[in-house]
RNA sequence: GGCCCCAUAGUCUAGCGGUCAGGACGCUGGGUUCUCAUCCCAGAAACCCGGGUUCGAUUCCCGGUGGGGUCACCA
């Protein structure tokens, strides 16, 4: 046994699988070609940034379409970041917008995965970190370093003094070439070390890289000792993410722009390996404009960051995908307007169209991308995703809607089969202010304040139309929508109402109002507000009995006002 | 500060040497409609700056400027 050997299983003694074997168990996937196996790997930190759901986004799609697999991997080596319940909520996550991963951890957690190239969880991966990290000891590719972090603040200190590469490179790398012995002892002393790759590179030297999407780019390469495994024993990302790829069979990695100065620390690692690093491409992050600039919207600062943000608003999942499909290709737009009911799964997405420049949030696009996306939801869709965004941010509502599921599935469905269909969603905290009135306690709450919205006709011209409407109620059930407006319309002509402004103009005194202003009386008496939904329907909705009793109501109150 | 990335209307973008610089959202005006939301039509609105290369640069090259990222035992 060579020293070298003998040190790398000093350090990782609990050596199970050798690197072959583990390469061996986890061979090349048999997939159809041109097959994507992807990954996303988020940290389970309670928290799912808008950005990583982007990613998360892209690597699904690129499987979804090209039948190959899309992994999860929880990327929780850093014990002090992770929250409990975190990974359970990414999971969950992701299956609630339908990003479901073909292998990764399943929602009852521990050691539960789906897949045969895990585990997917990197915690549950120390042995073969570790059996790499002994590869690596073995080869002299990487050696123990006892730096305290007080001798690393040292040595930081005198590099910014002497304006050179701070890190532990050159002659800071102190522990390059400890002997058996000296590692022995301080071991034996119980001194914690870190492994740390002995970098092939000097500093001033420069790496070729072709990115994915942004081509070819020319970096520093990487000079540092970089710390492979941390002295709790996990690995760091730099070391995980090029033997998790590796292993998974991953066959392209899609990652933040963030990640594009630490690539030549991948790249030695993988050339460490004797791997031919997958390709690589680095998308741009989502952004938000802060004074005059703009930057990376952030977790702490932005409640818009985070995932839970958009949820809370109402705004349905696919509303979501689809706005954020747009930010990553903008054909998506132009096969959206070619295919108004496909689902979005079907259109292609393509890594050449990836822009490279950060993009800014726009609520307003979302919102526009939501109406239409809302608009294509079956009434049971639409009523079962209301009631459950009510149940968790809107009780008062939520309570409103299961009071009689009948008619406020009907009343969120006025409209939604003309042609062109009713657009007025665009997310479920708009329903109950503009759907609200059909719900009795709703509807008392905005009486008496809302007939001040009643048209300015004299009190008893406005009782007479209310009268008018109350008494012919009856027959408006016998009728369609378009034939009960054009009655109401001949009446109120014959009644001495202008057809619009127009012709009132001509002949101001000859007129008592509108047939618009008529028509508005009945409805603000019925819904509360000058706005609403196709009048003939709400009522039939309502029913007689009901808008009877708002109609004698409205009455009431005119005569009490007037009087 | 070093290194890197990015740069077309307010926003997302198309463009890949010669275009009236195209589209979408938003905005403004008009039309349809019982109101609102739609839908339809019209309009305002952009190539960061300076040098090259070229007959010709938004496009290619260089240099600025601006913005962003990164320089950890975080990912």
């Amino acid at each position: 046994m060579t020293d070298r050997e003998t040190l790398a299983s000093l350090l990782f003694p609990q050596l199970t699988e050798t690197v072959a074997e583990l390469e061996a168990r986890y061979p090349a996937r048999a997939l159809p070609p041109g097959a994507f196996v992807t990954r996303f790997g988020p940290s389970p930190t309670g928290f799912i940034h808008i950005g990583s759901l982007m990613a998360a986004l892209l690597n699904w799609k690129l499987a979804q379409q090209s039948e190959g697999v899309f992994i999860l991997r929880i990327e929780d080596t850093d014990r002090r970041r992770e929250v409990e319940g975190g990974t359970a909520l990414i999971v969950r996550a992701l299956d609630a917008v339908g990003l479901t991963p073909s292998e990764g951890p399943i929602p009852s957690g521990g050691q539960d995965h789906r897949g045969a190239y895990g585990p997917y969880l990197q915690s549950e991966r120390q042995a073969i970190y570790h059996a790499y990290a002994h590869d690596f000891v073995r080869r002299g590719l990487a050696y123990p370093c006892f730096l305290s972090e007080q001798e690393l603040q040292e040595i930081r200190t005198e590099q910014q003094r002497e304006q050179v590469a701070i890190g532990v490179h050159g002659k800071w790398a102190r522990d390059r070439d400890l002997g058996l012995d000296a590692v022995r002892e301080r071991l034996e002393r119980g001194e914690r070390f870190v492994l740390r790759l002995r970098s092939p590179a000097e500093v001033g030297d420069r790496v070729e890289f072709d990115d994915r999407i942004r081509g070819p780019l020319n970096l520093s390469a990487n000079p540092l000792d970089t710390v492979l495994i941390k002295s709790d024993g996990f690995p760091t990302y730099h070391f995980a993410h090029p033997i998790d790829d590796t292993l998974m069979r991953v066959s392209v990695v899609i990652r933040g722009d963030e990640w594009i100065s630490t690539t030549p620390i991948h790249l030695q690692i993988f050339a460490a390996m004797n791997v031919t690093p997958p390709p690589i491409a680095h998308i741009a992050p989502v952004a938000k404009l802060d004074g005059e600039s703009r930057r990376k919207l952030s977790k702490r600062l932005d409640v818009e960051a985070s995932m839970s943000f958009y949820h809370e608003a109402g705004f349905p999942e696919g509303s979501i995908l689809e706005y954020l499909l747009n930010l990553l290709d903008s054909n998506f737009e132009k096969w959206r307007a070619e295919h108004p009911t496909l689902p979005y799964a079907q259109f292609e997405l393509s890594l050449d169209n990836l822009g490279r420049a950060s993009s800014l949030f726009d609520l307003a696009k979302l919102s526009n991308v939501s109406r239409d996306v809302i608009a294509r939801l079956s009434a049971d869709e639409l009523h079962a995703a209301v009631v459950a965004w009510a149940q968790a941010h809107d009780p008062r509502f939520a309570a409103a809607l299961l009071e009689d599921p009948q008619l406020s599935r009907a009343a969120l469905d006025i409209g939604r089969n003309d042609d062109p269909p009713r657009k007025d969603i665009a997310q479920w905290s708009d329903i109950p202010a503009r759907y609200g009135f059909f719900f009795r306690e709703y509807f008392d709450a905005m009486t008496p304040a809302c007939y001040a919205e009643l048209p300015a006709l004299d009190p008893d011209e406005t009782v007479h139309a209310l009268e008018y409407f109350r008494d012919n109620l009856a027959a408006m059930s016998e009728v369609t929508s378009a034939e009960w407006f054009g009655g109401v319309k001949t009446y109120a002509l014959a009644h001495g109402y202008a057809k619009n402004a127009g012709a009132r103009k001509k002949d101001p005194a000859a007129f008592k109002g509108l047939v618009g202003d008529f028509l508005m009386v009945l409805r603000v008496s019925v819904t509360g507000s000058r706005q609403s939904p196709d009048l003939h329907a709400a009522m039939r909705i309502l029913g007689d009995s009901v808008v009877r009793a708002r109609l004698e109501r409205a009455i009431e109150h005119v005569r009490g006002a007037a009087g």
